[in-house]
This record gives structure tokens, C-alpha cells and sequence, in this order.
DNA sequence: GTTGTTTTGTACCTATAAGTACAGTATGCC
DNA sequence: GGCATACTGTACTTATAGGTACAAAACAAC
């Protein structure tokens, strides 16, 4: 154990209380006191712990990408393509449900628009965004090459496709949709996609 | 014309001008000192105007809402629905491309998620996200009863997948999409939607 | 027990947010 | 011209934002 007094508070759980205010609130509109009130600590022990404000957002961040990408990779390692996307889109909409998170999600919620200071964690968040357009497009690419999909399908146009779904359903689960709504709203979508 | 100093500066356009930076940069993240310098008046004027903050940004909010209305009901009077949501989901992706506005939607990005303060605007922004679904809906329900689209089609469901991709796009808009980059998705889209 | 180290809590700092008081100024009306 | 009225600009107020100084407290090592 390192000298000095211990922290009386788990570095980990309190992140996760972080990420849930930044989840509801969007970073901008999460304030030093909605954060150091969630996470049941005080100032000073927030920026001892975190650095500032970005970062601990940052780092609430990584965790909540770490969780998605490790749902998202199983997801995706489906053997049939379109199984996966059934999951995937039946698995955001019942995910939505969950009373114990925000609704909607935080990289389209945390700073879709925002003022100057923000710029860079708005940038970031979108580079996030596209990080999982890009794994979608993987899958599809290797399914493509599989004969998994039709080959007049464009990997690049149906993963965009498939991320701007995604995004909408975000959207429609902050402003309240239901799990039911959300999987209709899917099955919809999974028409378009090739049964092949 | 009315007794006093007469008012220096045009109304709506300063309003047009407001509302530039209030959907570049959402409600919570456009400061007043952005404001008054976009618009070109000083805070006093702002204020005797248009009330305060937020009663300026709902008044902008009636301007773009206004406009959006009459595109939408001129696309929804189309006689075939699926020409209209054609002409839609297209005229959505060029429309993003437009120089002349900032990127994605205001209702989308003005206030997804907010501080306390701001919530009153944020369900304001469901709400009329909620009108915009209402109205392709009802325009659904003419279709089916025309017999325009297939009787098992939900014009409920069908609205909000719409609704639902045409959020993503705004998403991805604001994300630096490019027009064709939408418009692919919205050929997607629209694969799903009965050809009937 | 003393020392060195790290965390905690109170109480502060500076910057900026939204909003306003008030003097000055440009008009219409008589 | 003189008066009432409404807008403009400067300079302010109050509240809150993010961030920090510092003393008290809790530990490990010796």
C-alpha cells in the first residue's frame, strides 16, 4: 500500500457516478456541483483524483466506449452478418429500457452542439462516433467478402446507414421512446438490409 | 409609425441571426456576448426586444420551426407517399449541405441534453420533434387508407423509423457528413419502405 | 512518537454567465 | 420649440461557473 492517507472513496465507482451525470446532463451541462454531489466526494478530491472537469470527462469517456466497444465486438464477431445486426439494433432498443442508466447515448448526447470552450471534447466525441462507423463497416466489409451480403452493397453507405439508426434511435430514446418503439423502429430499418 | 427612438436594427433579421448561432451552437452553449455580436445589437436592445434568453431563442425557434413546416407539408401534399418521402429524405441531405446554415438540425442539437436550467427548453425541442413524427404519421395514415402503402405497414411505427433516421441524419450533419454521404443513407432508407 | 506523504473539507479566487439602471439620443406630436 | 416616448450604450449587479490554497486528518516507515 503507497504512504500518505488513503482515499476514502473507490476511484472507479465514482467515475461511474461521473459518467452518469455527464450522460444526462452533456458535459457542458453538468456542473461541478451535480458531479462532486453524484460521486459523494468534494472538489479537491475530484481534481486530485481526475485532473479537471475534461479530463474527468474524458475519462468517464473511456470507460463508457471500453463498455460499448466490448458489447459491440461480441456483437459483431456473429458468424451471419445480419444476425448481428439484428442484435445489435434489437439490443440498443431493449438496451434503452434500462433504469439504470440515462436514456439515449452519450456520444451523441455529451456535445452534439456546445459553446467554444467545448470544441474539443464535441471533436472527440465525434471521432468516437465514427470509430464505431468504422467497426461496422469492418463486419460489413468482411461479409462482403464472405458472400454474406450482396456484392452491389456498398460497406461504407450501409454502415452509415446503419450508424445514423443507431443515432436516431439516441435521439428518440432521450426524448423518451420505449423499448417497444425502439424495436419497431429496428425492425423497420433491418428491412432495408439484404436477407442474403 | 410609432412615438420614440426608432429601433436601429431589423427585427427578424437580427432573429435570423440569433438563431444561426443558438443552432450552431445550442441553447446552453450560445453565450449573450455571441449573441449581441451576431445579431449586432447590444445586450439592452437584446433585451427590450425579445424579452431574455430563452424567450429569444423560442422566438427563434417559431422562425425555423415556421420554415421547416411549410417545406414539410409542401413535400407531405405529394399524391404518391412514396415520392414524398423520396422528395424528403433526399431534400434533407442536399439541404445539409447548404452553406448558408449550420449543420445538423436545431431541434436536434439544441438542447439533446442540458443543465437544470435549460430543461424547460429541452422538452420544448421533444415536443416539437414529436409534432414533426405527428405529421408524417397522419400523412401515413392517408396512404393506407388510399390503399398507398400495404395495409400491414403501422403508420405509428413507419413515422418514427422516419422520424428516426431523419434524426441520424442530423447527427451525422452535424458530424461533418457530406451530402452524398446522406444521401446514401437515405436510399437505404427508403429500401425498406414498401414500394407499392 | 516523529516524520513524510497523501487525502479531506472549508473557504476562498477569478472569470463569466444572465440580466438591468441610467444617462444620452432620436423620433412623433402638439 | 418643448414634451412624451422609445431605443442605444456604458457600466453596473448578482449568481454561478470552474478551479485552488491551506490547514486538519489519516495513514506508512522508521
Amino acid at each position: 500500500m503507497t504512504a500518505g492517507r488513503p482515499r476514502e472513496f473507490n476511484t472507479d465507482e465514482a467515475l461511474d457516478h461521473a459518467l452518469k451525470v455527464f450522460w444526462a446532463k452533456g458535459y457542458e451541462g453538468a456542473s461541478l456541483p451535480d458531479l462532486t454531489e453524484a460521486m459523494g466526494i468534494n472538489r479537491p478530491s475530484l481534481y486530485a483524483a481526475f485532473g479537471n472537469k475534461e479530463e474527468l470527462f474524458r475519462k468517464a469517456l473511456d470507460r463508457y466506449t471500453e463498455e460499448a466497444k466490448k458489447k459491440r465486438d461480441e456483437i459483431l464477431s456473429e458468424p451471419k452478418v445480419r444476425v448481428a445486426l439484428e442484435k445489435m439494433l434489437y439490443g440498443i432498443a431493449d438496451g434503452s429500457a434500462c433504469p439504470k442508466s440515462p436514456r439515449g447515448c452519450l456520444l451523441v448526447q455529451g456535445a452534439l452542439s456546445c459553446g467554444d470552450a467545448a470544441q474539443s471534447v464535441k471533436m472527440e466525441l465525434a471521432q468516437r462516433r465514427a470509430q464505431g462507423e468504422a467497426a461496422i463497416r469492418r463486419r460489413l466489409e468482411k461479409a462482403l467478402a464472405e458472400g454474406d451480403l450482396p456484392s452491389s452493397a456498398s460497406a461504407a453507405d450501409l454502415a452509415r446507414f446503419i450508424t445514423c439508426v443507431i443515432q436516431g434511435m439516441a435521439v428518440q430514446s432521450a426524448s423518451g421512446a420505449s423499448a417497444e418503439d425502439l424495436r419497431a423502429v429496428a425492425a423497420w430499418a433491418l428491412k432495408a438490409i439484404p436477407a442474403k
